[in-house]
RNA sequence: GGCCCCAUCGUCUAACGGUCAGGACGCGAGGUUUUCAACCUCGAAAUCGGAGUUCGAUUCUCCGUGGGGUCACCA
């Protein structure tokens, strides 16, 4: 039996704009992981290049998690016991780790400028030859190095890969893989500003942090021999690395901003839900079985693993993600809903519709439209007319349609008969209005679907509404009868075509 | 280009070496129906190719091919 470790795991970004849905699911299955395990999730900045910093962005980073209601246990916001959480305040550790490597011999100063190190790539790609530090201050005297760096001549502290042999290390999906040490050179590991490059950044905070799994996306796989070499050469211990495919965008290309990559805050500012989104990012790239694939979060909690974890790259299916926003939206509890959609509709309805937006009536209008809108940017245009009494009467070319065609007059007729059965009506209810409508329709020898349509297009004014007749209950009896007659009215005054 | 990873319906995926290769989205047909949805039924749709190993390969091995990643004082 193995030890029985404690999991700790990170999500550690850099704060260089918003996280997209590739980098959130990232998280999202780190999370699971470590709240099945009884682990620790902790929230990491990794802010070690300056001019990449974006302002705003570990906001945005952290309203996303929040949104897809991930917490961390640990993060910049609310520190913890392994602080700081911004590498950027972490820079003494660095320093030390990369001196000691120097002083043990792992690692040397490299005066080369960026100017010479491009002319040296320059030279090895017109000679055909991979692109690679070639070493040049590998074995430049160490009292030369200390000379030339206390007189204050900029330098960068590369990592000294051993030149043969290989490297290997195992991916908990992957197993082994195994790299030559020649196809890797010297890589920096302490920038000029004194600054660390992500590999030494991440290898001290892995492991000053105690982080058990290594979760990240697998587009590191090919410097990962490099943090071998730096866990080993700094005598740490190390961790499970767990490499996850990357989504892709529309085009195949790893998903990026430029390969059509949506913020996931993008994705609540359209109206889906982020319990359907979380629900969609874990599945797409794992599978419990061969037929489950809605889950709660406390049910993902359950029974995601990260062994389970695809391997290969996935691409995302936005129409699918729509489909289950639907279902969602379909199977909520329904107050939860209510409460979701007017805090969507004080956003989306028109200014001039008097806030704060009626719950009671969001709640009767809630069964009516749930299963009609797959995202909640549809709600407001759908349900408006239920919420002012100035509904315009559409052109009449709305009216004049299929059953209607270029027969105004009786159209207007049609709905003078409605407005005038409607009128007398004692109970205003669905069932009542829909009774006498039917009705009416049988009497005119009118289809019921023909008929309903002039007084659907006049109540609601769109041709797509929700249910007519439970929408009329709401609306009322007086403010229906006169959208009808006002509809009546403008038809009669429509010159036949 | 070197190195590395990956390969099942269009897409996301399931399948101790033995299944009629399963499910879901989408698509098509039908049903229900006051519009639009939702819902129900049915249908089309895949193991990249070639060698092996095996009584038997989606599954194991090798070689191709294809896709992706990576080769910075970025992460």
């Amino acid at each position: 039996m193995q030890d029985i470790q404690n999991v700790r795991v990170r999500f550690a970004p850099s704060p260089t704009g918003d996280p997209h849905v590739g980098v959130i699911r990232q998280a999202l299955w780190t999370w699971l992981y470590a709240k099945k395990m009884n682990g620790k999730f902790i929230l990491r900045i990794e802010d070690t290049d300056q001019t990449r910093y974006v302002e705003g962005a570990v906001d945005r980073i952290q309203n996303s998690l929040q949104w897809l209601g991930i917490t961390w246990d640990e993060g910049p916001d609310i520190g913890g016991p392994y602080g700081p959480y911004f590498q950027s305040e972490r820079k003494d550790l660095y320093k030390e780790a990369a001196e000691k490597l120097i002083e043990n011999g792992f690692a040397y100063r490299c005066f080369a400028t960026p100017d010479e190190l491009r002319e040296m790539r320059e030279s090895q790609q017109a000679a055909k030859l991979p692109p690679k530090y070639d070493g040049r201050y590998r074995d430049y005297p160490k009292n030369d190095a200390e000379k030339r760096a206390e007189s204050g001549e900029p330098y960068v502290i590369r990592f000294a890969m051993p030149q043969e042999g290989s490297t290997t290390f195992t991916d908990l999906l992957r197993g082994e893989i195994t790299f030559e040490n020649k196809e890797l050179d010297d890589f920096v590991i302490l920038k000029s500003d004194g600054f660390p490059t992500y590999h030494l950044a991440h290898v001290v905070d892995d492991t000053a942090m105690e982080i058990s799994h290594v979760t990240r996306g697998e587009e590191w796989i090919p410097s990962t021999p490099r943090h071998v070499q730096l866990f080993n050469a700094l005598g740490y211990k190390i961790p499970t690395w767990v490499h996850a495919p990357v989504i892709l965008g529309p085009d195949g290309g790893k998903l990026s901003k430029r390969h059509g990559a949506k913020f996931v805050l993008e994705y609540a500012e359209e109206g889906y839900l982020s319990d359907a989104l979380v629900n969609f990012l874990a599945i797409t790239g794992w599978a419990l079985d061969d037929h489950t694939e809605i889950f709660s979060r406390e049910r993902l909690i359950e029974v995601f693993d990260l062994k389970d974890l695809s391997k290969n790259p996935s691409g995302f299916d936005q129409t699918k993600l729509e489909w289950m926003n639907g279902l969602y939206l379909r199977e909520m509890e329904e107050n939860d809903l209510v409460d979701i959609f007017v805090r969507r509709l004080e956003r989306d309805l028109p200014a001039e519709i008097p806030r704060p937006i009626d719950w009671a009536l969001v709640k009767e209008l809630t069964p009516l439209v749930r299963e009609r809108i797959k995202l909640l940017s549809e709600l407001a245009s759908l349900v408006g007319f239920f919420f002012t009494s100035d509904v315009p009467t559409p052109a009449a070319a709305e009216f004049l349609t299929k059953k209607w065609k270029d027969r105004s007059a009786d159209a207007a007729n049609a709905l003078d008969s409605t407005s005038n059965i409607l009128e007398p009506l004692p109970d205003w209810n669905a069932d009542n209005i829909q009774q006498v409508m039917r009705n009416t329709a049988e009497k005119l020898e009118i289809r019921a679907g023909d008929f309903f349509s002039l007084t659907r297009i006049a109540v609601t004014g769109t041709r797509i509404s929700p249910p007519l007749f439970e929408s009329m209950e709401i609306i009322g009896q007086e403010l229906c009868i006169d959208r009808i007659r006002q509809a009546a009215n403008s038809l009669r005054n429509t010159p036949a075509s």
